[in-house]
DNA sequence: CGAGGAATTGATTTCCATCAATGACGGTGG
DNA sequence: CCACCGTCATTGATGGAAATCAATTCCTCG
C-alpha cells in the first residue's frame, strides 16, 4: 500500500494492520507524520483530492475505501455527519499541535517517551493490555523517522531505557517497566 | 491579550495586528504553534469548547468574537459555512504537518529560512510588497520558540544571513536579498 | 543620565549525527 | 543441512551542530 501524491476520489479507512502517513524529502530523508491503527481515517481524503503525504504499510493491511462524492451527498443530508468529520479533523489538528510542541523542545528520550505513550494510549483503545505489554511492529527506523533523530541514536537511548528499568523494545513488543518514569519523561504539561 | 485553556463560547478572528499561538511547557519553555496575521480565524475555537494553546499579541491588535453557537445554528441552514470551516481545518492540518516536517529533519538555518518563507507568502497575500521588505514584528525569541532553538543560536543564523547576502531582519522588517537561495534553503521537497 | 530588554559575540559543553565494525537473525539456494 | 546474504540492532570512535554560560554593546524609554 504506497499512496503518493496524485488525486483520488477515495477516502480511506484502515481496517486492520499498522501504517503510517510520511513525507519523503528531496535529500531522502523522510518523515513519519503519524502512524495509522485499525480504525483509522485518512481524514484529509475526506476534504482534499489529493494527499500531501504519502502512506505505506508496516504490517499486513486491510483498507476500506468509500467514494468521497458519496459522503459528501450524504452528509448534505446528514449534518450529523458533517460535524463528525469536522471533530476528527479538529482532533487531528490538536495531534499535529503536540507534536510541533515535542519535536520543537524535546530531548531524544522525551520523544522516544512520548511516541511510546502515544501508541500505547491508541493500542489501549483497541484492544486488552496485559502485563504492561503491546505489540509494537515498527522497526527503529520508523521511530528515528517519526521523532525527528537518527536509527542509531534511537537504539541507543531504547539501550538506556532497558538499564534503567524504563522499558524494553525487542521483538516487536514494548514492555513497560516504569510507567511513572515513562510518563515523566514523555508528558507534556 | 492572553487566552488559556478555559472553555469559552466564542469564535475568534484577528481584525489587525499580529499574534500567535502556544503551548507553555512545564519546564518553563514554550513552543510557538503559529502566527496570526489579519483575517486569521481560531479555526479550533470553531469545533472545541477550550483551545489546546494560549494566544498573545505581538502588536496592538484589534479581535472580533462571534458565538460558536450562532455559527452552529447558521451552518446547520448553510451547509456552505460548514464546508468552508472543515476547508480551513484541513488547511490547517496541512500546514501543521508541514511543521512537524521542518522541525523533525531541518537544521537550523533551513528551519529559520522555511520560516521566513512562510510568513512572507502570509505577509504578501495581505499587502503589497516593495523592494523585498517585509515588515515583520517578531523578537528573535519568538523566532527561536517557533522553530525550536535558542535565541542565541538564531542571532548567529540571522548574522550568517546577512554575511552570506541572504536576508537581513534588523528593526522589524526583513530585507530578502537572495530569494533563490533563501527557498533552496527552506523549501521542502 | 541611568536602567533594562534585546542583540551580538566568544568560550565551552552537551547532545546527537556520522562513520565504521560487529553480531544476531531469517531466508534462500546450492 | 549449511554457506551465503541482506536486514536489523548494537557498540565504539569521532565530528559537528546547537545549547549553555558569560560578557559586552546597543537601544529605547523613563
Amino acid at each position: 500500500m504506497v499512496l503518493a501524491n496524485q488525486p483520488s476520489p477515495d477516502v480511506y479507512v484502515l481496517c486492520s494492520g499498522w501504517g503510517f502517513r510520511f513525507v519523503q524529502l528531496p535529500n531522502g530523508r523522510r518523515q513519519i507524520l503519524g502512524f495509522l491503527l485499525p480504525g483509522d481515517v485518512l481524514t484529509t481524503s475526506l476534504f482534499r483530492e489529493s494527499l500531501h503525504f504519502s502512506v505505506k504499510a508496516l504490517t499486513a493491511i486491510q483498507v476500506s475505501t468509500m467514494k468521497r462524492a458519496e459522503i459528501h451527498a450524504r452528509a448534505a443530508l446528514n449534518l450529523q455527519i458533517l460535524w463528525e468529520a469536522a471533530e476528527c479533523c479538529a482532533a487531528e489538528t490538536l495531534a499535529a499541535d503536540n507534536m510541533i510542541a515535542v519535536l520543537g523542545q524535546f530531548s531524544a528520550e522525551e520523544r522516544i517517551a512520548h511516541l511510546f505513550l502515544h501508541l500505547m494510549k491508541e493500542i489501549s483503545i483497541r484492544s486488552v493490555i496485559r502485563d504492561a505489554r503491546y505489540p509494537l511492529p515498527l522497526r527503529q527506523q520508523h521511530i528515528a523517522d517519526a521523532v525527528g533523530l537518527t536509527p542509531v541514536h534511537v537504539s541507543r537511548i531504547l539501550s538506556v531505557f532497558r538499564e534503567r528499568g524504563i522499558a524494553d523494545l525487542s521483538n516487536g513488543v514494548l514492555e513497560v517497566l516504569n510507567l511513572r518514569e515513562l510518563q515523566r519523561l514523555g508528558t507534556l504539561n
